[in-house]
DNA sequence: GGGCCCTCATGACATTTGTCATCGCCGGCC
DNA sequence: GGCCGGCGATGACAAATGTCATGAGGGCCC
């Protein structure tokens, strides 16, 4: 009995290459290929494989994103990230969203497929050391609101354009902005945003 | 005759699959593999290649920092970097140090093959796409303090440790932003630090 | 020599940002 | 009911940042 395997990655090199060599064993089969977030749901919709490998980043939507869909969809399909570089948030944010197998591409072909097998069967695998950095990143001190001005500060924008895209007044867009630093003992908010960035908390 | 291949990407899934990929075609043959950048330059030494495939993203050494070494050490041996986002940025470094091909992971194994082969033949190849993007960048217009002190100031650090880091006046500093901030068009260091960063200036 | 640009600096000024105290409102919990 | 914490806001103040004018020195090119 073969595992009718979906494989979702914006790289086609990559993606050309693991359909080729995950083909090589016997007992998987790879039914569909999609290059972002939205090809990937329809290519599930119409294939209806048995586990859908999904890259972190895609175009469209990332890969939590599209398992997001695709449990609601198709719960019968079981989802697994592959990912470049794991943050902790990600790993989070995947379980959350009922991945059941979390790898970065530093693994083998081999244990890949491996890993696809036992995921199919029903068990979780989340990359080890990814698991480490997780749980020593701990939780989020943030509240809903800093983490969301926190977002919203990432790319430099001033105080003024944060409170007006969060709806709120600037002068509490500061009060937050200065809470989510002193909790994350930053000196200033940019500082903030790449330490939170960094444990996966934004 | 066949082409001798170095393959070096820290991602071992995609290493992997590649060098079977590439094995197939009967004119190439991967003859050594790295996982990162001073590694990829042992490998060379020992196995000297005909072509390097480079990752531009590794550990220890990016590609165009393996492909400068191997310039020097191994004339006969032709580089070509590949990388997931390719930054207008990276290309023209790329070209300065010696790089013969630049082709983002977007294009197909047999696609590469080709590359590969181009390369080998003496041609050069630069994905049309990524040469585009590099045009329309155009010429970096930040002097070269301009473009020190932002890279000094891309981790939020404050005014007087980029002064302290650069050994400058903190005054001298804020004169320095202030122009690369104008001449980017930013609203403030931050943007312009993005901005550089997107262009490949910095 | 005379421009022109880059480098480095200083001082002055307005604006932005960071920090703190304080307030009202709501929801959960003991 | 009382307590606590999060949410949203205001006001005040200090510190950091952005902007501008101005200056001296050096290298390059015509």
């Amino acid at each position: 009995m073969t595992v009718r395997v979906l494989l979702a990655d914006d790289e086609h090199l990559i993606r050309g290459a693991l359909a080729a060599l995950l083909g090589l064993e016997d007992d998987l089969e790879v039914v569909a290929e999609a290059a972002s977030g939205p090809e990937a749901i329809a290519m599930a919709r119409a294939h209806r494989p048995d586990v859908a490998v999904l890259d972190l980043q895609m175009p469209g939507a990332d890969g939590v994103r599209v398992a997001t869909a695709l449990r609601a969809e198709l719960p019968g399909c079981h989802t697994m990230i592959v990912t470049g570089h794991g943050r902790p948030g990600h790993l989070k944010r995947a379980l959350a969203a009922g991945v059941r197998g979390f790898v970065p591409k530093t693994v083998s072909a081999q244990r890949l497929a491996e890993i696809i097998r036992a995921v199919h069967a029903g068990s979780r695998y989340v990359d080890p050391e990814l698991a480490a950095d997780a749980i020593s990143a701990g939780d989020s001190p943030l509240t809903a609101r800093e983490a969301e001005v926190l977002e919203l500060a990432a790319d430099g924008a001033p105080v003024a354009e944060i409170a007006r895209r969060a709806s709120l007044s600037p002068g509490t867009v500061r009060n937050y902005l200065s809470s989510a630093v002193s909790k994350l003992g930053a000196e200033n908010r940019h500082t903030a945003v790449r330490l939170a960035r960094e444990r996966g908390w934004v």
